[in-house]
RNA sequence: GGGGAGAUACCAAAGCGGUCAACUGGGGCAGACUGUAAAUCUGCUGGCGUACGCCUUCGGAGGUUCGAAUCCUUCUCUCCCCA
C-alpha cells in the first residue's frame, strides 16, 4: 500500500509537511521528482542522483519507454527498477502529456489515442487500459492515469469537452486498474488527474470526479501549458480546496523554483519538472540567489564557486569561470555539472520548504526566497 | 631563372559593373526552454539611429564609368608549379 501522513501544515497558509510511504521507501513532502524520461535522468549517474543530489523518487515516461526498448526488454528485465538499478521509487507517466506535446502525430478517439511515433513513424495505439498494462510492465510505484491535456488557451468548450473525455477516460483507467495486478511482487498506485483548463468551475466539478474515484494520491495537470501564471495559482487554490486534504497532490510538470514555491504554500506536496534538467543542460543554473546564465561573458572570469551555498559538491569544487569553459566549448561534462547543480538545488528547495513549515516559519521564508530565486543575475 | 594563382568583414569563403553593408560556415554576443521528439532551438554580429535612413568598407595608390568588391594601370604582399 501508499499511504501519506500530513506531519504538519502552514499555520497561516496551507502548505503541507508529510511523508509517503511506498514499498521502496519513504518520500517526505513537499518533493521535487527528477525527470528520467527513457529511464535515464538526462546526464547523470545513478549514484549521483541517490547520494548527491539525494532523489527520493524520479519520474519515468510511458510512451517513451514503450517506444524504446519497449516492454519486451523491460520486462525480461524485471522492470524499470531492475532494469536503470535505481532503488527508490519511481513515478510513471501515462503518455497523457505527450497527448498534448506530440499534438501533430496523434488523433484522438473516445477510446484512446492514435501515436505516430517521434522515433520511426510507426502508429502506436494508446488506451487507458493498456497505459495501466504497461506500467504493470514497467513496475513503477506509482502509475499516471492517461488523459487529455488541452492547450492554455483551450476555450471554454473545448476545455469541457475535453474534461468529459478524459474523465471518461479515468473510470475506464481505475478499473482497469482495480482488476489487475503488480508483476513484481511490489505494490503499485494508480493516480487520478484533475484537467479543466482555465475555468475553475470545470477545475472544482473535476476535483470532485477524481476525488470520488477514492485513489491513493491525486494529481493536478494541464497547467503551465501556456497560461498565465497567476492563473495557474488560481486554478491550484481551487482544486485543492476539493481535493482530499488526507492524499497526496501532485501538481504535474511544474516548474520554476518560484512556481513551486507558490504551488507548495497552496497546498501541493508533489513536483516534477525537465527544468533543472533540460534548462541546466542549455547554461541555466538556479540558486537560492538567483538564476544565472553560465553562457555569459560576465562570468569569464568569475573564479567563484558555482554556488557558495549549494549543497552538491560539484557547487564547491568548480568555479563559474570553469563552468562557463565548459559550456562555451561544448565539453559533455558542463551540461553534467548544471544538471547535478540545478537538481539538488531542487532539492534542497523543497527540503528547506519542508523544514520551514514544520519551524512555522514557512510564509516568511517563502515571499523572501520567491524574490530572490526568481531574479536574473 | 621560367610559368601560374590570389589578396573580401574576427576566421574561412562566395560574389566578378547597379538588385552588395556584401551568400554561407565557423567564431563571438544575447535570448528561449515548465507531466523531455531538446546535450536543442532562435536572434544579432562595420558605425550611428527605435525606424524610413545616413555614414565608412572588399590589400595600397591612381584611372574608366551616371554607377566599381567586380573593368584598366601600377605598387606591395602571399601561395603553387617547373628548373
Amino acid at each position: 500500500m501508499l499511504s501519506f501522513n500530513l506531519l504538519s501544515t502552514d499555520v497561516r497558509g496551507k502548505a503541507r509537511a508529510g511523508v509517503i510511504r511506498t514499498e521502496r521507501g519513504e518520500i517526505e513532502t513537499p518533493i521535487f521528482m527528477p525527470v528520467g524520461t527513457v529511464g535515464t535522468v538526462k546526464g547523470v549517474l545513478g549514484p549521483v542522483l541517490t547520494d548527491d543530489i539525494k532523489a527520493q523518487i524520479i519520474l519515468g515516461n510511458t510512451y517513451h519507454l514503450f517506444l524504446r526498448p519497449g516492454n519486451d526488454v523491460i520486462q525480461k528485465a524485471g522492470g524499470l527498477h531492475q532494469f536503470m538499478n535505481w532503488k527508490r521509487p519511481i513515478l510513471t507517466d501515462s503518455g497523457g502529456f505527450q497527448v498534448f506535446s506530440l499534438a501533430d502525430n496523434r488523433k484522438l478517439s473516445d477510446e484512446g489515442v492514435t501515436f505516430r511515433s517521434h522515433i520511426d513513424g510507426g502508429k502506436h495505439f494508446f488506451s487507458p487500459e493498456n497505459v495501466v498494462d504497461t506500467q504493470r510492465i514497467i513496475g513503477s510505484d506509482i502509475m499516471m492515469a492517461l488523459d487529455e491535456c488541452p492547450p492554455g488557451d483551450a476555450d471554454y468548450q473545448y476545455a469541457h469537452k475535453s474534461l468529459q473525455l478524459t474523465q471518461n477516460w479515468l473510470k475506464r483507467g481505475h478499473a482497469h486498474f482495480e482488476k489487475t495486478k503488480p508483476l513484481y511482487g511490489k505494490h503499485q498506485a494508480w493516480f487520478p488527474i484533475v484537467q479543466g483548463a482555465g475555468y475553475p468551475d470545470l477545475r472544482r466539478s473535476a476535483a470532485q470526479f477524481v476525488t470520488d474515484l477514492g485513489a491513493e494520491g491525486n494529481a493536478i495537470g494541464g497547467l503551465s501549458v501556456g497560461e498565465p501564471t497567476d492563473l495557474m495559482y488560481e486554478m491550484i487554490e481551487v482544486t485543492n480546496e476539493v481535493l482530499p486534504e488526507d492524499k497526496p497532490r501532485y501538481l504535474m510538470g511544474v516548474g520554476t523554483p518560484a512556481n513551486i514555491l507558490e504551488a507548495i504554500d497552496r497546498g501541493v506536496d508533489m513536483f516534477d519538472c525537465v527544468m533543472p534538467t533540460r534548462n541546466g543542460r542549455n547554461g541555466m543554473l538556479f540558486t537560492s540567489e538567483g538564476i544565472i546564465n553560465i553562457k555569459n561573458k560576465k562570468w569569464e572570469n568569475d573564479y567563484s564557486p558555482v554556488d557558495p551555498n549549494g549543497t552538491s559538491w560539484v557547487d564547491r569544487y568548480y568555479s563559474k569561470a570553469y563552468l562557463r569553459h565548459l559550456f562555451v566549448s561544448r565539453e559533455l561534462l558542463g551540461p553534467q555539472i548544471a544538471s547535478v547543480h540545478n537538481l539538488a538545488f531542487y532539492l534542497w528547495l523543497v527540503k528547506t520548504a519542508r523544514e520551514e513549515i514544520i519551524a512555522g516559519n514557512f510564509a516568511s521564508w517563502k515571499s523572501k526566497m520567491v524574490q530572490n530565486v526568481a531574479q536574473r543575475i
